[in-house]
DNA sequence: GTCAAATTAGACAGTATTGTCTAAAACGTC
DNA sequence: GACGTTTTAGACAATACTGTCTAATTTGAC
């Protein structure tokens, strides 16, 4: 009778184990195709256990996608983070960066299963995934714009509007993948390093300086 | 008894309202979540005649899914054949060539009920939506980079990688809209102008030949 | 008007699902 | 080892949906 979390270390795990079950069935089935048994089943847990956790189906869908667009944001601020500082070898920096988030952020379950959900869920649930879209591609956009600012400064980047760089950047560097993830195929790390590539050079062939420092002094 | 088709405007006029019932069920609740009453309440026509045109739930599906690919198809190609072919005034005639694009092929109920579709049902069904995937978005790709190769050969366009280029183009004339148009909004006209006008400014600083011919002869 | 085809409303069986409930078992802590 | 909590399996009612069937009605061509 004790205050504090009793058997928290089991609750944990059951509570993990159908967070990441539901995560799938969801992903793969949508939210009307999904069955708590079937959810029970993938998480080796049973049905009661999941309604003592989780009042109602519905109570469990908001809580697996607030899960995944926390540790999707997570992943997304921690790729931000290396974005690159020096401008020497720009092109080969920015392509490792675009390689970084296609990789963290796109291409694994969680890109995969929040662009899912928000495309076949999103009209039904739309706080859920404005905040989403407010603290996710939003935040990301100006996030992004700031650092291109940084290399502005230094005289690599000519960019009139950073934030539509920025976004055009993203568009560049996601286009090809999307579809290719949303079909079960796992781009090999050639396939995305050729289009980060790809699309870093047309993004520097638009915003770069050609020529560091030809003339004008 | 004569042979030939009896009462077919009838019918005919049955199956175009159930299609479009179903389209928008479809697209609304996806393909669990849709149910065949509601479809049959929305089209104003009996479940069972659903069921007399349309063996199962699934037929009705794959037919509306095939249905709207081929009117999109047409949309896309269409649009296609008014791709600019002087190179006065490149700016303006792409722009306003990616806001027709925008609006005919991805801003409109077809093109967001495809956009979902494919999201939510296309692992599901893999060849439906492979066959869109090849003779829409695939064909896009190549036709449009056989334009593109007409204004290369003109001299305004510098393109190495013509499939690579016409990709781009795609990406950069679409990304800011899909995610508008799923949540409900309908982009203004003045948005779609101004987004259309960003993406080919962008496509052209790194594809664009700069100054017609200053030197070189 | 006649006749065949198409359509309708509704009942119907079969199945699946959600969410509740209960009693037994497992677990963790002391 | 005892005790309270959590978990489990299963029964359970309520509801919803699919797909079939039937009998009555409407439709459209001749």
């Amino acid at each position: 009778m004790k205050a504090g979390r009793p058997a928290q270390r089991g609750q944990c795990a059951k509570r993990l184990s159908i967070l990441e079950a539901a995560a799938a069935v969801f992903c793969r089935e949508g939210f009307s195709g999904a069955s708590i048994d079937e959810i029970a089943a993938e998480a080796c847990v049973s049905r009661q256990t999941i309604y003592n956790h989780y009042r109602e189906k519905e109570t469990l869908f908001t809580a697996v996608v607030e899960d995944v667009m926390d540790r999707s944001n997570a992943a997304l601020f921690s790729v931000l983070a290396t974005f690159p500082d020096t401008a020497d070898n720009l092109e080969n920096e920015l392509t490792a960066f675009a390689v970084r988030l296609n990789q963290s952020c796109l291409c694994n379950h969680d890109g995969k299963f929040l662009r899912k959900l928000v495309y076949s869920e999103g009209e039904r649930y739309p706080h859920l995934f404005e905040t989403w879209r407010q603290h996710g591609p939003g935040k990301v956009g100006s996030a992004l714009a700031a650092l291109f600012s940084r290399l502005a400064h230094k005289g690599v980047l000519a960019i009139d509007d950073l934030d539509l760089a920025a976004r055009q950047f993203l568009a560049l560097v996601n286009a090809d993948l999307q579809m290719t993830v949303l079909f079960g195929e796992t781009p090999s790390d050639d396939l995305l390093e050729r289009t980060a590539r790809n699309a870093v050079r047309t993004f520097l062939r638009a915003y770069g300086v050609q020529h560091p420092a030809p003339a004008e002094a």
